[in-house]
DNA sequence: TGTAATTTTTAGATAAGACTAAAAATTGAA
DNA sequence: TTCAATTTTTAGTCTTATCTAAAAATTACA
């Protein structure tokens, strides 16, 4: 049974909105995530628990199965391989792969994306920072900090986005602010949660909603 | 206007049948050639005529616009640069690329098929010997002689495969025949058109299927 | 606790692309 | 040139994945 584009989409994205929300998954938060109406989700969800990728409960939401979760991770694994390429041999900007990669994501060969996994040096993360499952699906969830959480005088590095739209990203650009990057905090104005930081020798004033989609580590 | 996957892959199928029949294409030929079935094909011409792909005239076939060639040729150039990828970069056979490339050919961005094309030198021919059209899709048709078309005595080399089913490639392999190698025909049998030829120091008797498969170059 | 708001599901329609079966047009052969 | 064979087209059906509108179920709160 070779899953649709279709189904890949909807279990990627019960996959990613149970990531958030630690329980079932409700069709709205489904329809709203693929941009598409309740009543499509509903009948979709009828054929993906029919063909046993999820378990559903009327008016309560789905959950994936172990088959549907490892289908989702293995969609996520290849968006993810597919943007190291764009990223690392094609000259892609990480602000510019999120659609080339939702089509190569569905390209079916497991003698592919391993190869790929091998020819780009078996990547653990994305151009964005996000761990990329292994090809057993095993996938590092590291709990990172954001930067949001830091208080003054802190030292820390970036290590991922939370927001990945390419307007995100161009402002992270314009601003110098790349993965890898050292932050210290200087100031957090407690008015707004704005931030005053230093990265790479230069002082920058950032705004909470900012800080709040970029992941850190402590130094 | 975008194209289906099924739209393109109707413009590759007329485009190619075209190639070697340099006449109008009918519906039949469409039909075997897509393993569909003559109603489906009539179906599909209706449509690429009123997108203006094709011309049709009814029960005399059809023929590509500009604009239907155009898009053919540009998928068929992703076709043939993806099977460069997959052999020369993540260890695939020659064999082994046809289904994933049938995949790949349908991804859409410019900015990847041009950039693939830069990472890969900009090939001129794929793993089979068949021209890669360039970006504004010019494609040399070089007119190859067959292996079946040398006299005894002649030498040539091995420059494409006119066949290049995974059967094919496989005797080939089996027998040490790849492109670039050196051929002296030693003896041509009359009776059945089948050839004594040596390559690669060794001696090897073929048929006569075999050999009007094989372009070769005379040295 | 009962009614209003929200969420989810059902019912019915649409579009793309395929199919079968049958009709129509063309070709070809006696 | 006429009738049979072949090819193409039409007519109608099916599946997948959408949608809108309406009905049903659930939840929330006054």
């Amino acid at each position: 049974m070779a899953t649709t584009f279709s189904e890949e989409n909807y279990l990627k994205a019960i996959y990613h909105i149970s990531q958030k929300h630690h329980s079932a998954v409700s069709t709205n938060a489904i329809a709203e995530h693929i941009r598409s109406r309740a009543s499509s989700v509903t009948d979709m969800i009828k054929k993906l628990a029919e063909k046993g990728y999820v378990e559903h409960i009327p008016y309560q939401g789905v959950q994936l199965t172990d088959k549907g979760r490892t289908v989702a991770i293995g969609v996520v694994r290849k968006h993810r391989l597919w943007e190291v390429f764009l990223v690392d041999k094609l000259n892609f900007k990480w602000d510019e792969v999120h659609d080339v990669a939702e089509q190569l994501e569905h390209i079916k060969s497991e003698k592919l994306i391993n190869e790929l996994d091998d020819f780009l040096g078996n990547p653990t993360k994305d151009p964005h920072g996000d761990a990329i499952p292994d090809r057993e699906g095993n996938i590092l969830s590291t709990h990172d900090a954001l930067l949001a959480d830091m208080a003054q005088g802190e030292k820390c590095v970036c290590v991922g986005v939370k927001d990945s739209s390419s307007e995100f990203l161009k402002y992270l650009d314009k601003h110098e602010i790349a993965l890898g990057r050292k932050i210290r905090v200087l100031e957090k104005e407690s008015f707004d949660q704005s931030l005053r930081i230093r990265i790479k020798k230069n002082e920058l004033v950032i705004s909470h909603q900012i800080a709040a989609n970029l992941y850190v580590k402590r130094l």
